[in-house]
DNA sequence: AGGTCCGCAACATCAAATGTTACGTGAGGG
DNA sequence: CCCTCACGTAACATTTGATGTTGCGGACCT
């Protein structure tokens, strides 16, 4: 698996379980057909599961299925589930001495933040059902 | 210095130039300044002389100074120069076998790229004379 | 000539993401 | 009832990209 592909993982995974959503998938299953760990693969999808994306379920028929229909996932649930911030300014000197600094902070947190929303209105107007090929 | 703060070591440096554009700066001054190595800076804005935003001299009166004003400087020239992709799709297969991933591919890809526009079409509209504070 | 500065390459270090192992818990099935 | 299968989670190992460091050569000025 290739790095920060925990979107790719998740985006792959959704698309999957949206052409078939009855069938139940372990995270076995998953990690071997993504190319990665199955322990990964329950991070990942912890996440979405939090974000009432996918349901889990323990024991002999357990495994992973969607929470609600794929037209009703977008790419920004996932997005945000997965906690990405993109743009995010990454962590800045709360109160730095130098004022250039200040300014500067000020100025550019803003104009991030406003990037960041359309970002997230973009990846909104997008769902898994669209992006699975059929 | 934090990870991927090239951007703002490179504004920061920049917006202090916008302040005083005659004066001319040291690798070594900017790095003590920025708590950073006279190397690194030197890396960062070695990027930026290419796209020719800052001018570099040698020996006893070198230094760095901006290459044209700080009101012709965007937030884009900056990132573009830095070859930044805050959204860029960070490689994937390129011939996947799996048909869910190469329709996954082609939609997401064309997501991101439409959203890493917009993203440059905004940084474009700030320069860092707005941003230096003064 | 000598000092100061950048340019660059090679190597060292650090930190975040990812991968792995191990163990606990719950849900069936035989 | 016990055994297996699956998830949940913590702890540790590994990998990888970013950053930091050292060293040396070239240019420029006095």
């Amino acid at each position: 698996m290739k790095r920060n592909s925990r979107l790719y993982l998740a985006l792959h995974t959704l698309s999957h379980m949206a052409v078939e959503p009855d069938r139940m998938r372990t995270s076995a299953d998953i990690a071997e057909h993504a190319g990665t760990n199955p322990v990964v693969v329950r991070r990942v999808l912890g996440q979405l599961r939090k974000a009432d994306l996918l349901k889990s379920e323990k024991g002999h028929a357990g495994g992973w299925r969607l929470a609600r229909p794929a037209e009703k996932i977008s790419l920004a649930d996932v997005y945000i589930a997965l906690d990405e911030r993109m743009v995010g300014t990454d962590e800045v000197d709360d109160d730095p001495s130098c004022s250039v600094e200040r300014a500067l902070q000020k100025k550019v947190t803003g104009v991030l933040e406003e990037i960041e929303a359309t970002l997230i209105h973009r990846l909104g107007k997008t769902t898994i059902l669209e992006i699975c090929g059929k």
